[in-house]
DNA sequence: AGTTCATTCTAGCAGCGCTAGACGCTCTAG
DNA sequence: CTAGAGCGTCTAGCGCTGCTAGAATGAACT
């Protein structure tokens, strides 16, 4: 069996390749450029290649975003973690976020603009969103109040994916993008307590 | 003239005619319906006179957002100046803001998801835009602070752009967007002095 | 070595935004 | 009142999109 297992095996990286390649793609050219046509060659495969692999064009979209909230996730963890106080975790989590969504911006398109594409607040969210939310309640709580879980979370998250999307839009100037989180910071910084 | 004065009129009509179809089309079926077959099919003209009004479909878009400007800008003016306490305005913006996303999702998509068509920040802002924002600053200030002028509005704004594009997307679920509204407002409010 | 079967490819469909060039109608000037 | 100029509209078509049916290929198993 050892043959079909190489081929399992060989399928198995293809099926990587195309996401990667999907993501190379849309962050050196935007989403507009990746067409069917312009990933299977990239891949060195036919179109219908692809289809064997995804349902369509927005599955691999889908596969390439959950890979973008296991990075987020990692890189707002360490954030958060090099800081003592909650206020600078507050601060380094949000940075972490903002930098994100302005370094990549092609996979944050496909996160959280894109057509919804995978399921967010429901009882099949992949485990990746579930990691991501979690480190963004790690910083603003609350921890004490079972019935607001998640409402100071989710508020800090659209505050920052805002300001994120529309510096992306041109809907608003870049520069300032600095004060802009430290207001939110001192606005959404749990009462000192150290 | 007078024959020349009717044409013009006339062509006048149907530009809005247009810009109106299109708007109403995406309102009933999102912005993918709005092809431009369907929406000559709708004026009951053929394809190509989209193009001797508009330089494209691009252009077709930005005119709809652009009445959007108007439309919610009246909203929000209205929405403040009935209330009395500045925090009450600024919770009654912030909810007819909310309002408008929920209510005509097509419109507010085109105003401030769709690639950028129109210019934000820049000299050649329409009034409309600049009328719209100038209703987010006059809740939030800072208005003794020329330093900062819109940084406050900024930030707020992003966070109600944020809150209202994640719950369309189902990205956040929708049932508790009264309860984010009151804690941002009370983050955002000014200090009381009334 | 012959057969089976999975896999990949060629070719094509319907629809997209957009445009060139032919056609017809209206309005103007003599 | 008629002839002609010019504007406006339409038909037809280009190159592209996502996606798929069916032919052709090649590797693996008996």
């Amino acid at each position: 069996m050892s043959a079909t297992e190489r081929r399992e095996r060989e399928r198995a990286q293809r099926h990587q390749l195309i996401i990667t390649a999907a993501r190379e793609l849309a962050e050196a050219e935007g989403w507009d450029a990746v067409t069917t046509r312009r990933l299977a060659e990239r891949v060195e495969y036919s179109q219908p290649v692809l289809y064997s692999h995804f349902k369509g064009k927005d599955a691999i979209i889908r596969a390439v975003a959950l890979e973008g909230f296991e990075d987020l996730a990692a890189e707002m963890r360490r954030a958060r973690l090099a800081e003592i106080s909650r206020k600078d975790a507050l601060r380094a989590l949000g940075r972490a976020y903002l930098d994100f969504a302005a370094n990549r911006p092609a996979l944050y398109e496909a996160m959280f603009v894109m057509p919804t594409v995978l399921p967010f607040a429901s009882d099949d969210t992949p485990s990746a969103l579930r990691a991501a939310f979690a480190e963004i309640v790690a910083v603003v709580g609350p921890h004490d109040d079972e019935e607001l879980y998640g409402l100071y979370a989710e508020v800090f998250w659209g505050a920052l994916h805002g300001i994120a999307v529309l510096v992306h839009g041109s809907r608003m100037p870049a520069q300032y993008q600095g004060d802009r989180l430290d207001l939110l910071v001192e606005r959404f910084a749990p009462p000192e307590t150290d």
